[in-house]
DNA sequence: CGATAGCATCGAAACGATTCGATCGAAACG
DNA sequence: CGTTTCGATCGAATCGTTTCGATGCTATCG
């Protein structure tokens, strides 16, 4: 840039003005500069040096799994979308960060977790050490992050009611390994099922759910409803149920999690609808405050339940 | 850093060494230096400034179009999650870049365009006069871009006379947008068929096939096969010829592309397989080199057809 | 007409590291 | 014992901006 200003014959200020527009700077003065720019084939400020000046990098890591088990649920797009649409209105990046602490190097301005299932991970030490704002979506209790989660207990109580409502009382429950929102939902469902049975822990995946309340089935388990943690272990329940000749809901009623598409299926599920969009929003804007030295309040959204075609009254003859 | 290096009684120089490594300080110097960093709070060398004087960001762009649709379609992950290992085992961070110029004070080391549809965007004028290394996946040919890609036409041309051997004579396709891929899978397909009737353009979506293929049924399209561009379309002609009470392959032959998994459909499709990790992990060794000033050669993978149930003997009816 | 604003411009000091070349002992060598 | 080598350490330059405070200079005001 010294080289610009110089052949533009201005200051160097100056030309960082003219590139900037922080100052006012004369009309002609800028397109002085911008003309000597184009001519010795500058592209513009360096951003690692305007990153340093400024002490911020423009990039907001998003700690997720693997990529293919974290986006494999339909769930996370439109959460992420909508994180990364209202990041990019402020000019910050998404810098995905898979599981590992490769990315100690990295300068973040701020890094979003969403909990995959990944309970496990503890914030990086690196990054409470240097003061990097997190924001905990679905998440256990970290100090000093900020808190995005939805109303995960009330979703799964209202499923429950609705269930006990069309005279089930057998019911079972695939779950999602130990987490935040797992312990949650289990509390929901057992204000109104204290004694409901645990199918035992899969990943929101569609052959993981057959498999695994097939196997259930195989060792003689029994229940008239099976209440999900997502819509697509409901869809694989769904359909291991039919492939044992059950109907749906006749002889079994499946309730889901989280009120994604699921248009391969013939039946609507019966499930609790999340701000998916909202949610991602929420983070996006409680990263942006923590960027700017604010403090953000948590956010603790609604969910509601969607009533389907996957739910039905009991069975009489159980 | 300066406190630090005060504190522990030693120059600058040998701080930034002792915690760097970049040349050898005595075991004790470095005990020192830590142990100052750790009583005063210092988290470790600023990356900002690291990158400044290295000038290197260690992050690189990913462009896709928005998240939602870019990974919608499952071929997109097993790709993704390769290119994330690889760069990662680097140190190197993956910066999603969804469409729009938002991104251009961002510093990347590289940008990898993974072309899902975005055929219009060309290359970001800015990252082109920055010299940024651009890796295009699947792309049409920009000046100075490494190439990944994988042989769609011959894919294409497989399935073609698969169909072809089956003894089918009537064959629509039903297409993506106008893209490089697209173009050269129709080209294969013409190799055989070259009357084949195009159904129309669809997102790589189940319901917009649907949608798609059923449109053109109701206004008189007749074929005794369907060339898909991708699997997740393929599976949706499935599902609207059965609904219409067609059986698959009986009276409708349907080919995909990718061969990614489809659990929740009942019939394997007959597809082309792409090595999407393979292909993730090329691309990410291609920006590798090309960050390290190395010309990176293009990359062509090779393609396998899978035949699988979706396909079968034509009717002889026609 | 003199004092006061206000605007454009400039010089210089950060921002926080890395790294080149020089210095200084101590060990190794003949 | 004199000389070379090597490893540890240091000082200073550098990376490329942004921005604070100062300096003219020209309108504005009374």
């Amino acid at each position: 840039m010294a080289d610009v200003a110089a052949a533009a014959g201005v200051s160097l200020s100056t030309a960082s003005l003219a590139f900037s527009g922080n100052k006012p700077v004369s009309e002609e003065t800028r397109d002085r500069v911008l003309a000597a720019a184009g001519a010795l084939g500058y592209a513009g400020p360096n951003p690692l040096a305007r990153n340093l000046r400024r002490g911020r990098s423009g990039v907001v890591g998003v700690a997720v799994g693997r990529l293919s088990t974290a986006f494999r649920d339909p769930a996370a797009l439109p959460m992420l979308d909508a994180v990364s649409e209202v990041l990019d209105a402020a000019g910050l990046g998404l810098l995905l960060m898979p599981h590992g602490d490769e990315h100690a190097g990295l300068p973040l301005d701020a890094v979003i977790y969403d909990i995959c299932g990944c309970e496990t991970w503890g914030p990086y030490d690196d990054l409470v050490a240097r003061g990097v704002p997190l924001v905990v979506v679905e998440g256990p209790a970290w100090a000093g992050a900020t808190y995005v989660d939805v109303e995960h207990r009330r979703g799964a109580a209202d499923v429950a009611r609705h269930l006990h409502d069309l005279g089930h009382r057998r019911v079972a429950t695939l779950t999602l390994d130990s987490s935040h929102p797992q312990r949650e939902r289990e509390a929901g469902l057992r204000e109104v099922f204290p004694d409901a049975e645990v199918i035992g822990p899969c990943d929101s995946d569609l052959v993981a759910a057959q498999l695994a309340v097939g196997a259930w089935w195989d060792r003689g388990g029994e229940a008239t409803a099976v209440v999900c943690q997502s819509d697509v272990q409901a869809a694989g329940v769904v359909l291991e149920a039919r492939r044992r000749g059950m109907d749906v809901p006749a002889d079994l009623s499946v309730a889901g999690f989280d009120g994604v598409a699921t248009p391969w299926l013939d039946v609507e599920l019966t499930t609790v609808v999340q701000p998916l969009a909202e949610k991602g929003r929420a983070t996006a804007r409680a990263v942006l405050s923590r960027i700017a030295g604010e403090v953000a309040d948590d956010v603790l959204l609604p969910v509601r339940m969607r009533v389907g075609g996957s739910t039905g009254p009991a069975p009489s003859t159980v």
